[in-house]
DNA sequence: CAGAATCCTAGGAGATACTG
DNA sequence: CAGTATCTCCTAGGATTCTG
């Protein structure tokens, strides 16, 4: 199955086709980010311009060890961002956004947008009730 | 807990700050559409212009009633598609895109466009292996 | 400090059968 | 035609404990 080129796949289809989540790029893209606490850690390494492991526990309220530590595995081997250790003990780990990284995020303003403007009216009608 | 409203929080923030699923524009928006088959009910109903219930169940290709009911309640109770029935016997019944429902979908553009890129990478690379 | 190893659970999703 | 109603299953995610 070819994976489509045009640009108006999927993101707002032009005529009628099938939709197959290995080939549709907004899947794709949407499928590196979909778990509870991948954005939340992104945007916080985005905001420090990189953060150490205990560092970014804390800023992402609430993750455990476990998720934590799983999401920046699959960030790092799905190049979003990079990992950078020192040899020594104890051991200084440092987490950095990479430029795909970087790019994805900005590919999300639109969509950012779309829900500030829904959060204001959702607020608007209930303020009228 | 205040909204925030300042384009850059969560899309890309440029300051640390707390992220709460429930006030982040971002994660409110993703929430929408993040379930298995919501993007291809929407691009389906989007690409026809309107559609019935088991037209659209043949199109996306896949889909129980089950979930396809699930959905189009979910789109319909969040404002993104509209259904119109006729009281006749056999029902006839259409789903169509809002304007709210258009306007997210293309807000996915960049997205999309950052997928197209990406996968061409990872099929340039596995086709130098 | 920066994780790894287990165990466990809720709910998203599938399969199947039925109906106004 | 356009859905409901059950049942089951799987796995993302959480809780807890341990370590180089």
């Amino acid at each position: 199955m070819p994976i489509s080129t045009q640009p108006t796949d999927c993101a707002l289809p032009t005529e009628p086709r099938d939709y197959y989540h290995e080939d549709c790029p907004v899947l794709y893209a949407l499928g590196k980010v979909d778990q509870k606490w991948k954005l939340p850690i992104l945007w916080q390494i985005a905001g420090h311009h990189g953060l150490r492991y205990n560092e970014l526990k804390r800023q992402v309220r609430g993750v455990t060890n476990t998720m934590l530590t799983k999401s920046l595995r699959e960030l790092e081997s799905d190049g979003l961002v990079s990992r950078h250790a020192t040899s020594t003990v104890p051991p200084e780990v440092a987490y950095r956004l990479t430029l795909k990284g970087k790019q994805l995020l900005v590919t999300l303003q639109d969509l950012h947008q779309w829900g500030v403007t829904q959060l204001k009216q959702e607020r608007r009608q209930q303020h009228a009730n």
